[in-house]
DNA sequence: GGTGAATCTGAAAACTACTATCACTTTCGA
DNA sequence: TCGAAAGTGATAGTAGTTTTCAGATTCACC
């Protein structure tokens, strides 16, 4: 039995040029499949949209780079990975925030006790509007 | 200026019929738009999937029925509405389960403040394996 | 009741994000 | 160098949802 010891080693080229548009134009914002096929052209003019979907998905698969799946938006987005954190999303410009936030370890904890669970991912959203969409209409 | 009082006093027949499917149906239970419109159909059997897809929608704006929004689930669930609660996804079987846990109200007035959002939702996801899943192959 | 405007309706077409297919090319190990 | 395995891009396909459209229904007002 052979362990893989780097992900990387037999990463091909196209896939590293998805990896690296990622973390170039994602850390902190969070592109779209279409933001990331439009960076990479700019390398890589030739380079089609199915190759990036596969490589976001493998790369996602990896731990490479993280998806971010925003309840109520209809796209899956990508960023660099970071530590867990929490999302908002602005109902009326649809941007999407990073927050410093994570749920307690030990609610998770008691909730995969309580039901048997083995848990995996916990994904917190948040939903409303940010400061700049407040402003004109007040509240 | 008109004040509308009751949301419920305007409400088609139809919309209420689909209401009344979600509320008879999906107390703890997690249907699709699909599932409604057959139900729907046993009682209005020429009604479309058009009329099911718009009376949600109203009906989810109106606060009349809960929209469960499941990040990595590509369908949108329905259920009667309830008091905040969060959300299990099984990713091998698929199943969606609800759990009685809420975020402190105090992080998310924190959050709030802190960023100068205007919070309405708080989806809190978990996903995993449920205890059936976790049997048969073992960890 | 009667009337006209606004709303609702169902079938079907359109839309959108994403996935699968296909024939061809590239890569990699021996 | 060779052959198998994997990657590639164009294109077609998929599935959930939304839009369109012409006809039916409902409602406020008289």
């Amino acid at each position: 039995m052979k362990i893989i010891v780097t992900a990387e080693a037999r990463l091909p080229k196209n896939y590293a040029l998805v990896r690296d548009m990622v973390h170039e134009h994602g850390t902190g914002r969070h592109l779209t499949a279409a933001d990331v096929h439009s960076f990479a052209k700019q390398r890589q003019p030739r380079i089609g949209y199915s190759t990036v979907y596969r490589a976001l998905n493998r790369l996602a698969r990896l731990g490479l780079v993280s998806e971010v799946l925003v309840p109520g938006a209809d796209v899956t987005y990508y960023e660099s990975v970071a530590g867990p954190h929490a999302h908002f999303r602005c109902a009326a410009c649809g941007r999407i925030d990073d927050l410093d936030y994570r749920l307690p370890k030990a609610a998770v904890a008691r909730i995969a006790r309580e039901h048997g669970f083995e848990i995996g991912d916990v994904l917190v959203n948040f939903t409303g509007r940010c400061a700049s969409c407040r402003e004109p209409a007040g509240g």
